[in-house]
DNA sequence: GCACTTTGGCAACAGCGTTGTTTAAGTGGA
DNA sequence: TCCACTTAAACAACGCTGTTGCCAAAGTGC
């Protein structure tokens, strides 16, 4: 069960299991997973499974889906996800553009939509945009049930943020937004449910949702505007305490080093910056790397993931030049091998798609990962 | 419920019930904690907190102390934890020494012995002067019900090594004892269970267990003959993907820095281990309170803890220096107040206390924060 | 001494996964 | 074609969980 510090009873303890066997449906995709799979991969008897699903059904949130090849008895039933037994909408306010799409329960992009913006143009412009594009991404009707199949809306912007109260921080290069409760100002005005996190945040949760094996750590590394992080410890989002984990690019990396906008020096946001204006990306990869191999040691992840404007410019420049150098860190530990470096991908929507997990995430039992607030733990 | 990839069942439910109450009792301590206040905390009803606590005084967990005086009505009747009624063994094998402690459920330290030791001496030597002390303690009596009364053995090591194999790595300064399954070879000699961790992981888990109020993350910086760190993430000792999370040590401070015996360039230990060698503690400081605050930045804990011989010996110099460099650190992201610094203190046991914690710990609902191994997540 | 408040146990209950059993739906040899 | 065997999955009874409703116990204060 999630970790929490308050106590469970019997819905808590159902939630836990159906959400348990909704992310392995999930987790299986179109190729469907049978109960005894079920069984087996929860640990829990063949009957709890096939109760647990036969109210997935009755809720429309699972369908049975063919047989598997007979082993000598009865065929295995296959089960499915229901993918439109729920939708979210992503929302990624960028700098300098909007991006909305509309994600069923399967994780699948349905809808996109795109237009230009100007974060700096005030809070009514921003609202109203956001409530046009995503208004127009068409909403699923309800179900049969009559119940509404649009979950919420995921937003994701630029840090630092409270994810926790839903109010924007100093955006860099916009301070105005300092305080603005975006959340509740969003919620009110689309009649929705409205979650808000960093843009590295949502788009580390969607790589982690999509990550097979599920579970694992890594860090995204993101480097556009500037250079930050979204961490995925044990297959969960870290928030940190104040919700603002992910500060990669002010880590000083070269003590006396250059000064930084921070008002820092030798912060491994300038010096990369810097190198990447040189055109000498080679440079700024090894500079990048030298940042996530403090990570890689401080967190032992088992993977790096790189995105951003400026690595997908140069996407195998970046991920071999942060390769070598945890491949340099893994020879010098001798303890197995380097930490597999890649590139996250996703073509520019892996944010706005990571926005809409914020809001499937809690289905999945993928909720309250952000933090335990006080009472016990260790 | 404690984070997991299993489903669970009413055993589990009544496990995670219990632990959450039996922790509220510890952290009340002598004090102790009414049934309601239970209820309160727990978010359960006062009814189930009486069946729960009645099973609790039933297994000699806990007892009736006393009242608090009345409000107006019956007075609430106070109930303590039985600090006799379950013991760990602490065990810190450090390069030159070993200390052994008896800590109770209560996680008073009852009894103490110290040994040199020569880590370097072999095996056979170390285990046998291990089996000595930890006799030498003198073990409580089987409890009234005939039970065992000694849980097992927390052993405490130098790092790098694997926590969930219980195996030592190469310890750095002894070579040798790369690859031995120190946890199953001690635990087969002494008849008990044996958890085997870091020993700055240990230091951290007694801290984080000390924590008033408990739940909250932190960094424990170890600066001795090397420097690591111990990581408490919400409440939780964090491990990392391979249980090697924490080499603080060789995160890079300074491209093109001097050589560090690791391989690498500028690594935080090398400049700050050559800074005390100088005697220029203040730099040292300044060193580690840079190191601390990519840490605080990227993993947004809210305390930061030191420990070790070289900070005992000029505590407020660490102190001091390692703040003022994270008080920058606030003043330029402008967010709220410099995440405070203090020395872990602990008199040399810290670490010892804490690696009867590996064995105490889970008692507490504190166990299995390892790592989820896969299945699922985020 | 009585009305009132508060605590906390007792009893009945609904709901969870588990266990034991039965039915359904296949395979494969005689 | 039949039948023994295997495997899947539902049905039924059960034990145990926390919850609800009720009541006794133990105080305060007029």
């Amino acid at each position: 069960m999630n970790r929490s510090n308050t106590g469970a009873n019997l819905p808590a303890l159902r939630n836990h299991n159906a959400a348990l066997v909704l992310d392995l449906l999930r987790t299986a995709g179109e190729a469907g997973i049978s109960r005894l799979e079920l069984a087996e991969r929860t640990g829990l008897t063949p009957q709890a499974v096939s109760k647990i699903t036969a109210r997935l059904r009755a809720e429309g949130l699972a369908a049975e889906a063919g047989h598997r090849p007979s082993t000598g008895g009865k065929p295995r039933t296959v089960l499915r996800l229901v993918p439109d037994a729920g939708y979210a909408v992503g929302l990624h306010l960028d700098r300098d553009e909007l991006t909305a799409v509309l994600v069923d329960l399967a994780g699948t992009t349905v809808a996109t939509r795109r237009a230009p913006l100007d974060l700096g143009a005030g809070a009514e412009v921003v609202l109203e945009a956001a409530s046009r594009e995503v208004a127009a991404l068409g909403f699923p009707p309800p179900g049969p049930s009559g119940r509404q199949r649009l979950l919420g809306v995921g937003v994701a912007a630029p840090g630092p943020l409270d994810h926790g109260r839903g109010v924007l921080h100093r955006v860099t290069g916009f301070p105005q937004w300092d305080g603005f409760a975006l959340r509740d100002v969003l919620s009110e005005r689309l009649g929705l449910p409205v979650v808000l996190d960093k843009d590295t945040n949502a788009a580390a949760l969607g790589l982690a949702l999509r990550a097979r094996p599920a579970g694992g750590s890594f860090a995204y590394l993101h480097l556009g505007t500037g250079l930050g992080a979204g961490l995925v410890l044990g297959g969960a989002l870290y928030r940190g305490a104040r919700t603002g984990a992910g500060e990669f690019g002010h880590q000083t990396l070269q003590m006396d080093g250059p000064p930084c906008s921070c008002g820092g020096r030798g912060c491994i946001e300038a010096l990369c910056l810097a190198a990447v204006a040189r055109g000498d990306i080679a440079r700024a990869a090894r500079l990048l790397g030298t940042g996530a191999a403090n990570l890689v040691g401080l967190l032992d992840i088992d993977r790096v993931l790189l995105g951003g404007r400026v690595v997908a410019a140069e996407e195998d420049v970046f991920v071999r030049g942060v390769g070598a150098v945890l491949a340099e860190l893994a020879r010098r530990e001798g303890s197995g091998p380097a930490v597999p470096v890649a590139a996250a991908g996703g073509d520019g929507r892996a944010v706005a798609d990571g926005a809409a997990q914020l809001v499937l995430a809690p289905v999945f039992g993928h909720a309250n990962v952000a933090f335990p607030s006080g009472g016990n733990g260790a």
